[in-house]
DNA sequence: TTACCTGCAAAGGGTTTGCACTTTG
DNA sequence: CAAAGTGCAAACCCTTTGCAGGTAA
């Protein structure tokens, strides 16, 4: 999925451009997956060893501040994070390995859309969330009857 | 909305009733709002101070192992937990005044029910979380612009 | 040069846990 | 009575922060 380009995104905010922050962009505009604070460190530290946990969380708060990343609290208690994509997704995610299905929806746009005119608020993020297991872990485990159809938001 | 009756709900389960799970199932059962542990916790103490913090973390997670009720991540560090309702429903949340607004949503269901077609995953949850500011929040304090339109699940 | 950024280590908030004691069924 | 539940306090994890020293522009 097109993510936008972090470094110059990061660039037109009048941040300064330091070896700790190039190199947490490069991280999270390489990766397609969905990375937590210590994964970004590791990934950081496997090419050079330069940086504070400290400081990659300072990153990510800033770069979150400025729209080009978003952060993702995926049933669990840390939160992940990945560069904000240019279009709309959302976020299925297995309970058995963690692999995590992006997928689009347009009729999640309606909805946002008439709750913003029925309640008359502005909308600044949208986050579908969907927890469960997929296909290769139910088969492997053959998983019995668990409370399906059950939604909340 | 309708929730579960908490009480017999966890009675079914087998698991003992003592005094302080009867507390927090009171307290969740006669509030509409999304509480927090320590809203819990607060207004067990204001009826029988005789509960700890440790012991409503226990009940509170025993009653979501169970189902009987949902937690949120509503943009905050911390989780809030509901009364599993009768009928999925939604979330919305101020980030002026932290007010939350329920709501429902059909297309969602079609969504998540697509979804489960395509990828070949068991659905057991699913989280609709949109952030904003409310229509008070919104003339109290004339926001300016914000980055409108984004997504992200 | 100086405002901004970093590392370190300590503090912080929310949540979980080990253990001895109490209570339910 | 045995198994399950509780309180306390310490531990835990993830995240933030104060401060002294470093660095981009």
């Amino acid at each position: 999925m097109a993510r936008q380009d972090l470094l110059t995104g990061l660039q037109s905010t009048g941040a300064r451009m330091t070896r700790q922050r190039r190199a947490v962009l490069q991280v999270l505009q390489e990766s397609d997956e969905h990375l937590d604070a210590a994964a970004v460190y590791d990934q950081v530290r496997a090419r050079d060893p330069r940086i504070s946990l400290a400081t990659v969380y300072r990153t990510l708060a800033l770069l979150k501040r400025e729209g080009l990343v978003n952060e993702h609290r995926l049933g669990q208690s840390h939160a992940h994070f990945e560069a904000a994509p240019r279009s709309p997704h959302y976020h299925f995610s297995c309970l058995g390995c963690g692999r995590v299905i992006e997928f689009d929806a347009p009729e999640v746009a309606r909805v946002v859309r008439r709750l913003a005119e029925e309640q008359g608020v502005r909308v600044r993020e949208t986050h579908l969330s969907i927890t469960g297991y997929c296909a290769a872990c139910r088969s492997a485990q053959g998983l019995g009857e668990e409370r399906c159809g059950s939604a909340n938001g």
